[in-house]
DNA sequence: GACAGTTTGATAGTAGTTATCGAATAATAG
DNA sequence: CTATTATTCGATAACTACTATCAAACTGTC
């Protein structure tokens, strides 16, 4: 059944990883899943308290971060921890290290045109768009091999 | 000469938009521009304060978010203020709202295919992209209307 | 220069997130 | 199954990024 199979392989994951299959992390993670949105660490926390009521917060924090760091959930935007500005108004896109969060721009014309071949939908009206382009940069990547 | 029509514009933008042309604004206008890159509020504060050592950063936070509202620059990634996560693993893209933070899913096949021309810059690896478009969404564009 | 409106600086407050650490739980060896 | 070790948990303090507040200072206008 498709509930079970989705435990054990969750088990399986956890074991190939050493990482220690806690009934906290397995709620945690059938509870995102179960979400699909694009959920803030909070919004779990409310979902995960209603089956374990004594849960931290903290734990959430730590468990989210723990998937990500092993490819089970992504961050929709490498959050940058503060905003960042930019004054470039060119068009162009974007190339972001996940490791040092460094931001390099990449001209327009590097990148072929990208068209939306439906309509927005519900009326959503799209003022600009850029492609987000993540993952490490030339010394990141070096650091990391090592 | 360049630097004194870039102060001049700068200062008719002001007039046409009804904001007061403060010593403090001018400077982290040009700080912000002379910048090039992607810096964060601090690393603008950081500079300003070299030529205003009595600046506040409060006043670098409101004057970057005035900037940004008068789209004389803009913040790289709307920031949505928490973290979000997602499980949708198949390639898909975002609308992103700039009003109420709603993010929403495109799947991948609802925009052509995007491919680099040249090669990334500097050894960059990238592991995944996607294509962030933001505006309004539909209840949103509704409110602002009125 | 006087007045009204805007902005500034100082600082307190808030939200989101992380660090710390003893207690509890899970994995492993016997 | 029990003992040992490693990992994780919960509570909470701490930290970072950011925003609100408000009196004093400044800007634009008459």
């Amino acid at each position: 059944m498709a509930r079970t199979s989705r435990v054990e392989s969750f088990r399986d994951l956890c074991e190939r990883r050493g990482l220690a299959v806690t009934h906290q992390r397995q709620v945690i993670f059938e509870t995102l899943t179960a979400m699909h949105g694009h959920p803030s660490p909070e919004a779990v926390y409310d979902l995960v308290k209603e089956r374990i009521p004594s849960i931290s917060l903290a734990t959430v924090y730590k468990n989210l971060k723990t998937f990500e760091e092993h490819g089970l959930v992504q961050e929709v935007s490498p959050h940058h921890g503060s905003a960042r500005f930019e004054t470039n108004s060119a068009p162009h896109h974007h190339l972001v290290c996940l490791r040092c969060k460094a931001i390099v721009d990449v001209p327009a014309d590097d990148i072929g045109p990208v068209r939306l071949r439906k309509r927005a939908p519900a009326g959503f009206r799209i003022q600009r768009y850029s492609v987000e382009m993540h993952g490490l940069c030339g010394d990141c990547a070096q650091q990391v091999e090592s």
